[in-house]
DNA sequence: ACTTACGTTGACGTTAACGTAAACCAAGGG
DNA sequence: CCCTTGGTTTACGTTAACGTCAACGTAAGT
């Protein structure tokens, strides 16, 4: 059932964060979960967007970025000026995301490689330990 | 010539990065540049950590993670336990580095994927402004 | 001698992204 | 009735990674 709603402890240790962490997105403009009372009720929406947020730190994205982003997902259907900005907003950010992907990709190849390298030096200086025996012999 | 020595604002404008920046890195310790009187005198050496340093930046790794890396260049060649303990601290951040590698490349991916069905959505909304004319007609 | 360019060391300020603590409410169990 | 288990707001604290002065030295050019 993908229509059921969450708590917010609930949510908290399915992402592996804080409560207070939750709540601070909320204060950022990145949530507004609905309430009852005063406790907040999550839906499933809600849960997209927490997800949404979590990848875009795993990229690096400032939650400013991520909150860009989870607005292009809930476009004005009545508002063609405001659809057609949109749409470039989305354009650059997937530009910009793939500039991104180039960028990282690249650096990861490098240090993986030199980190192949270093481990090749040290196995080399390992080596030559054991050929010539202890200085104290 | 590789072993020619950079002042601290060329190697700001080359990496375009501020020489606070620079003598920041210094003062966490992960670079030792010469003296000449009071003035820093950078090796080619020296570059070289700072790419890698900027790398791991781009990479979302903390200073501290790339001061670690920085010190896997140099291992000591005399002195065995420091080497093995080396190689299993190379092994080890390649594993994480790859762990990362292929989780950035999932969510780049997704992301992109997402972004162009935001893109597609948006343009059917804009087709549809276009059948029906405004409401106000 | 004066300015300009480049360098130095403090030291305090700033921003993002939370952590932490205090003080409180509400529902349910024993 | 009290306690435990969630939930709430408000507010101050913290950390990383620099930015931004201030106050000074030095060497070169005019």
């Amino acid at each position: 059932m993908p229509n059921r709603s969450y708590s917010i402890t609930e949510l908290a240790t399915d992402f592996d964060i804080t409560t207070r962490t939750i709540r601070f997105y909320e204060e950022k403009g990145l949530l507004n979960p609905q309430r009852k009372g005063q406790t907040r009720i999550y839906s499933a929406a809600d849960r997209v967007k927490l997800k949404l947020i979590l990848r875009g730190k795993r990229l690096g994205l400032s939650l400013e970025d991520s909150k860009d982003i989870i607005e292009m997902y809930h476009p004005d259907h009545d508002n063609s000026p405001q659809l057609i900005k949109l749409i470039n907003k989305i354009r650059e950010r997937r530009r910009l995301i793939k500039e991104q992907l180039r960028q990282q990709l690249q650096d990861l190849n490098d240090m993986i490689s030199e980190l192949d390298q270093a481990e090749e030096r040290c196995v080399e200086a390992l080596d030559d330990i054991q050929k010539k025996p202890s200085k104290t012999a």
